[in-house]
DNA sequence: ACCTGAACACCGTTCAAGT
DNA sequence: ACCTGAACACCGTTCAAGT
């Protein structure tokens, strides 16, 4: 018998294997040796399937366990969403890209809200903190995900060729940067963002709290 | 006769009519009353014609003339980007997704890099910064074309229905932010997210320069 | 140099009929 | 309640043949 849950599992494999542009109906119907058609007694059409990956994906990210201090607590929550979104680098841009309206988006907004209220900010700004924020570490998994790991800081002829490029352009800025825009090292460009947000948002903290 | 011109601008057209999704060789070639397979002389394959529309879109972004001072000028080519990204919004997710590698695509990071090192800024700390605030720039422009018109801050009642949603999560502080949450103001939000950004950057730049 | 006919190997989805 | 046959209206792309 089929169901919601075995379908996702199979998309996954299908994802894993061939990524998102991989995924049809009839490819997840192939894996499960089922009719393709039959999929539409579980889940709402190729868009609701999707949908329905993001969620798996994002109903398994474990909060940590908060501790009260503010960049403590919100570096934990960044690195376990990159975690996540990394654990099926293929299906990583379905959780960054679609808009969730399901319960399973909400656990992480509550523990990042409660965070920025525990720390002394307003409901609003808290609201907007946690948008920007997001915003920023979605851009930059998104970049991380679409670089893929040719992008890697090990592969020395590709970083050649690509410095070659940027010089060719003749940009003067662009030239002397051309090293350093060359390579890319995930680890790296994620730690910095985070520390970056973060620095803004003691920045904007109000004094007198437990954020120091 | 066809070109690649002509091409990319019968693929704006299908996109403003129905969609990135709606993109289709065969689309657009009834557009231009051809053959789909002749836009393969032109063209490099679907992938290839919509890197062109991305690019397209991007070289017409114009450059506003930098005043030397740090934020001014970093804030500026942030509302062009937006400007152009959102001239044809159904279009938008191209030129933030894709992985650009086209020389249209460093005119403006040769301008933002100009503006850091004019700041003092070394060059691998610039690259960083270019990369965080451009990471923070797509994710929230990723969004706000994402929610759509329809999340725009006029419709009482699609407020209401969202802020009940919300609510019914039971959530303590989704629920007491909820009003918020089911808001969302998109120039708003921009601003922020570019104030945000700007305070970041200014933070880390070093004394004695022209950033003020 | 450019266009296209023939051809191939794919898609998502509806709906009525079966169990 | 679930599965599927028949059917429809789509896709991208290659390659050889035409002008």
């Amino acid at each position: 018998m089929l169901s919601r849950e075995t379908i996702v599992g199979a998309t996954f494999q299908v994802i894993d294997t061939a990524g998102v542009g991989g995924v049809s109906m009839r490819a997840v119907g192939r894996v499960l040796g089922v009719d393709p058609k039959s999929l539409y007694n579980h889940v709402d059409g190729k868009e609701g399937l999707l949908d329905a990956v993001a969620e798996a994906l994002l109903s398994t990210l474990d909060l940590p366990e908060p501790t009260g201090d503010l960049t403590t607590d919100l570096r934990a929550i960044a690195y376990a969403f990159r975690a996540r979104a990394l654990s099926h680098p293929e299906a990583a841009s379905l959780v960054l890209t679609r808009q969730l309206s399901s319960f399973e988006g909400l656990a992480p907004i509550e523990a990042v809200l409660r965070i920025l209220r525990d720390a002394g900010f307003d409901v609003e700004e808290s609201v907007h903190l946690l948008r920007v924020v997001l915003a920023a570490l979605i851009g930059t998994l998104l970049r991380e995900v679409n670089a893929g790991p040719t992008y890697g800081s090990e592969d020395a002829a590709g970083i050649a060729e690509r410095t070659a490029v940027l010089e060719a352009s003749e940009l003067p800025a662009v030239t002397a940067a051309a090293s350093h825009l060359a390579r890319f090292d995930a680890d790296k460009e994620f730690e910095y963002a985070v520390e970056l947000a973060l620095d803004a948002v003691v920045h904007r903290a109000p004094k007198g709290q437990n954020q120091r």
